[in-house]
DNA sequence: ATGTCATGATAAC
DNA sequence: TTATCCTGACATA
């Protein structure tokens, strides 16, 4: 369930169990050429921007990218490796495999660089919200719902989290950028820290008010993938923004903004 | 056994 | 826009 809250939650977990540690590194699928050449190095830290995880070796920086099926995840070392592993990590009683990402390779410092800057802004990262961001935004005639999955204005939205920031920011996602507010946009960049910061430390995506790391799946959500909405019951519209299916209530993100009734 | 789908991103038309 | 890559869970047969 790779957005960007995963991946801030992976550093998070890698850097607990295996910072400052001597690693044991493989590739048990074999896939990951430099595993072998990496045994026996240290973990200096590990990081996230966007949904993008790096591991800091002592002269290697590890990129990896989930995609879409990717996954790491914390096992017992004792288990054994699974064969489809990219990537394994072994430091005393615990292993990290990583499995389907996209990517998983050795950066030199120029193509960290490269990387890094076309990536957006990140509400999971430390630095404030650039002032440009709000400035593209609100130039560009591209649909929100496009806007909010675009990696180089936002680092880390993924599909479900635009879904429900523009729910909870009760704007529909065929909106332009250029048609936004001020207000709008600070809506949705709060929004967006929230919910990811929330979904970092459940490890999970739940959105819903009062939600906590016991909410059921299917009431996490105010609309992704449900037929009606949580808030008023209408029928939830699926459609294709951005080249990937989008989930709204034309109820509570009418096209047009509601006039307030003075 | 085979088909379908997925919280992603890119290259090519 | 479409095709393609990465995997695994679940449904259907």
């Amino acid at each position: 369930m790779p957005e960007g809250h995963t991946l801030h939650r992976l550093a998070r977990d890698l850097d607990k169990d295996l910072k400052g540690k001597k690693l044991e590194v493989s590739s048990p699928q074999g896939r990951f050429v430099e595993a072998d050449s990496l045994s026996g190095t240290t973990l200096h830290r590990a990081f996230a921007i966007g949904k993008h995880l790096f591991l800091e070796l002592d002269r290697a920086l590890v990129h990896v990218h989930l995609g879409l099926f990717g996954k790491m995840k914390r096992k017992k070392v004792e288990l054994p490796p699974r064969a489809s592993a990219r990537l394994r990590l072994t430091s005393g009683a615990v292993a990290w495999e990583l499995t389907g990402p996209t990517c998983c390779e050795c950066q030199t410092a120029e193509e960290f660089e490269a990387l890094t800057a076309r990536l957006g802004a990140d509400p999971l990262g430390d630095a404030p919200r650039p002032r440009s961001l709000g400035e593209r935004l609100r130039r560009s005639k591209r649909p929100i719902g496009a806007l909010l999955l675009d990696q180089t204005l936002f680092a880390g939205i993924g599909n479900v989290y635009r879904a429900e920031i523009l729910f909870l920011a009760k704007l529909n996602p065929d909106a332009p950028g250029r048609s936004l507010t001020a207000a709008d946009v600070d809506r949705v960049w709060r929004l967006a820290k929230e919910l990811l910061k929330r979904g970092a430390e459940h490890n999970r995506i739940v959105t819903v008010k009062g939600g906590t790391r016991r909410t059921k799946r299917a009431e996490a959500l105010y609309c992704y993938k449900r037929s009606s909405c949580r808030v008023c019951e209408s029928t939830i519209v699926r459609s294709m923004t951005g080249g990937r299916a989008m989930f709204h209530c034309p109820e509570c993100q009418p096209l047009t903004a509601p006039v307030p009734s003075r």
